[in-house]
DNA sequence: CCGTATCCACTTTGATACTG
DNA sequence: CAGTATCAAAGTGGATACGG
């Protein structure tokens, strides 16, 4: 679970970026994010079905201290948290959408064969 | 190194996409394919430094089998083949290119702070 | 030049149970 | 509601040596 939080010492632009958004999980989070602005811990959950308690803490611990997540935290009974992208992540919300494009272009033309 | 060749039975078409091109290497492959159009064996591993033989094979393997990018082998001693992008992943090569520039924005404001 | 084969360490992910 | 803790399983990546 080790996860290295940025050093600068990266070849290219594209591998930083892959580091960060790379993972089973996080881009999805970061693209659900984009979509509702705001969401709760719970939310998320529910819009990913198949992750984890576990994994979603882990990953949003993670995206927020790449500054890719915002976390704030409401100290109330019972707990309410929100999560929602930072000045940095906006723009890779935008790429996501065109990301998420492809990815439905391309399961369509696998379809077809 | 067991790679499940796409079954289509994702949930968002984010995910799908990130299981295409996620990994260490693969979009690395992809960006610098979508940048010079064609490569050789040896061309991709002087681009990507870092990556060993084993790995470049291996990814590129894969990424044929998920038709993205198409092989050429010229019956010649000594080898030669050449790898470039296909229709399919084109368009994700525009993609990639708007990434790197995030990554480039991302890295830069991470150093600024 | 363009790979494969083997072998192994590390990392990531998941199931489950528990808590303020 | 929003998490942690623990344990185990699976996946991924790397070094090295060899081959047509």
């Amino acid at each position: 679970m080790k996860h290295r939080t940025l050093s600068c010492d990266y070849g290219c632009p594209v591998e930083a970026a892959m580091q960060v958004i790379g993972g089973k999980w996080k881009s999805l989070i970061l693209y659900h994010l984009h979509c509702n602005s705001i969401m709760r811990f719970n939310a998320l959950q529910k819009a990913i079905q198949s992750i984890n308690q576990r994994m979603l803490a882990n990953q949003l611990r993670e995206l927020e201290a790449d500054k890719l997540v915002h976390r704030k935290v409401y100290p109330v009974v019972p707990p309410k948290v929100e999560y929602s992208l930072t000045e940095l992540s906006k723009p890779l919300g935008e790429i996501l959408l065109n990301l998420r494009d492809w990815g439905e272009y391309y399961t369509n033309a696998l379809d077809k064969t």
